[in-house]
DNA sequence: GGCAGTCATGTTAGCCATATCATACTAGAA
DNA sequence: TTCTAGTATGATATGGCTAACATGACTGCC
């Protein structure tokens, strides 16, 4: 005798189903679940129960169809791999978590193609915001942004013209700011640690920024280590020994970010050096878990959480005295001079 | 005169306004659109040509419904503010990337509670699979796993019983291997440092783990520190000093991550300790921007790409031989001994 | 009692794609 | 020439939900 047992192809749990188990019509459960009003109290229990006793999970896809809106913001950022921009996630999560908005991120790797395609994916979900990272993008990129009808904000980098709205701050004048400091702070020889890549738009502005600024004391790069992948605390190490063994007579560093900075800071004071007196030091970012290295390195910095903060408010609408978009938001990034920079002279 | 410009209601374009403006069928747009077969070449360019001319992006909300399946892959983590689980979707993003499989984050910032919200906000999107950290889950999130209908892959630990299938490390056995290691290195006094946060699963088992593999050497933990929130690598000093003034015949440290690790050794290092001498230490995870500290802290690494990799794969359904679900990969965890711990006598 | 005004619920008509089946048309075989 | 097969395209019917409007049961007041 074969088994007669129905062979349950579960179909999946709809608005019907629920409907049907307790005797009202699909409105109304649609009604209970998005906790709409006008649902009497006793409804509203038996509704709520009998869909958590069948473990319905409501399907947004068909719910952003029929209502033409979608709870989520496209949050698109270069890469995960070092702590900047889960920082920013960090934020943007924060502040969404009480807006009924969702984040949803995609990562480009610092290519522009790889951001077009991300973003055409993205906005392909009818987003109800999108974030992204840096001023920067192909003509495609630029014209599906334009012509999505949502707002858009640019973060982290102010120096530029943004499509809707910009939080960030400039990376140029981080640049000068820093270049200012080091002058200030008595030091001439200075070298330049960083990365060799050019995708990577703030950094390049930090660092036009750095010889601009240092350009109208009259002084000029004295030496320059680039780096490309690896751990970033070791390639600080390496690239602060190859440049002090090329140009002995450096007397400041500055590195492009704070984990390699933090690495030639080690090695330095492995070596010996005296810092800050014969060799200053500094980095980029205000990355605070190098808070427990030996000295504290100078660094300027990022508002990597507020920026986010402050971007996800934009696009939730909070606090925006109901203007829509085209707000510009500059942070001004803070001087840390920890104890690698001898004080102004 | 009034301007009579036409008010430029900016409908979003949808697969008939392309349709209407080649003189084809929307259904012969949509399948350009997604690359089906059976279009000719003529026809394709055309369509192509001017769906890129209107700028239209295709509305995968109603694809989604029309075709009952959504290229998204849910995938939820505890928290993104140490690098540990942005390397695990970073092994899951690039695993997806030739998959036409996006993966979507969540964060639940360790809570069970958030999870399940997190969870039935992920699950009401449809996804084609589901990839989450850890085995422990509310009942209702095990019963909505459970009933999802679709892949779902429980990483980072495998001690326990997954749901379905499962890629992740045992951090009992990685705390056992972890205790074996300290014995036979002739430590004997040993303090443990980890985060008070008791909804952290992984660091309680390798707690565990470590204490059950020092009791069958007939040993027990000397003390115990532990901190929650700031920055681990100050904390790792702070603490380190603590447990040290408060038990000064300590010759061990475990630290449960490398961070807090990371800022004992400095601590240790900067106060003339001999280590790994007179004190030896560990720490977890294998956090490889840590290489360039002054000494290689010892470590178990915790797999982190790798884990993300093969979770994708096994959604992504690569090198399953057919096989759908269930299955279970058990990475093994390499004990790295670094510097900082004796060589085994 | 009759009627406006509420409140709770139901009915209907989409939302924008895609699956499926139907239909022209072409080319080659019998 | 006629018929079969195959190719390119189109018509139709959903998919699961919600907006907007419709209904019906009450309430209370003149």
């Amino acid at each position: 005798m074969s088994q007669t047992r129905q062979p349950e192809i579960r179909r999946p749990l709809t608005l019907r189903d629920v409907s049907e188990a307790c005797g009202v019509s699909e409105m109304t459960v649609s009604r209970v679940l998005r906790n709409r009003e006008d649902v009497s109290p006793a409804t509203r229990e038996k509704v709520l129960n009998t869909a958590r006793a069948l473990g319905y999970v409501p399907n947004k896809i068909a719910g952003g169809l029929a209502s033409q809106q979608v709870n989520l913001v496209a949050v698109i950022v270069p890469s995960l791999s070092n702590m900047v921009f889960p920082e920013v996630l960090t934020g943007i999560s924060e502040a969404l978590d009480d807006t009924g908005l969702q984040p949803v991120f995609g990562v480009t790797g610092y290519s522009a193609e790889k951001e077009e395609e991300v973003l055409y994916e993205m906005l392909s979900w009818r987003p109800s915001g999108a974030i992204i990272a840096g001023l920067e993008h192909t003509d495609a990129a630029r014209a599906m942004l334009e012509n999505a009808g949502i707002p858009i904000v640019e973060i982290m980098d102010s120096d530029g013209t943004p499509i809707d709205s910009v939080v960030g701050i400039s990376h140029r004048l981080a640049g000068m700011q820093m270049a200012d400091a080091i002058v200030a702070a008595g030091y001439r020889r200075i070298g330049f640690l960083g990365s060799k890549m050019t995708s990577d738009h703030r950094a390049r502005k930090r660092m036009q920024g750095l010889t601009d600024g240092l350009a109208t004391h009259g002084l000029e790069l004295a030496d320059t280590e680039l780096y490309s992948g690896g751990s970033a605390l070791k390639k600080g190490r390496e690239m602060t020994e190859a440049i002090l063994s090329r140009t002995a007579d450096l007397d400041f560093l500055y590195y492009s970010n704070d984990m390699i900075g933090a690495g030639g800071l080690l090695y330095c004071l492995s070596k010996g050096y005296d810092i800050p007196g014969q060799l200053g030091m500094a980095g980029f970012n205000g990355v605070d878990f190098l808070d427990g290295l030996p000295m504290k390195l100078a660094t300027i910095d990022a508002c990597r959480h507020e920026i986010g903060v402050q971007a996800a408010n934009i696009i939730a609408g909070k606090d925006q005295g109901g203007v829509i978009g085209g707000h510009r938001v500059e942070l001004t990034p803070q001087l840390v001079h920890g104890d690698t920079m001898r004080a102004p002279s």
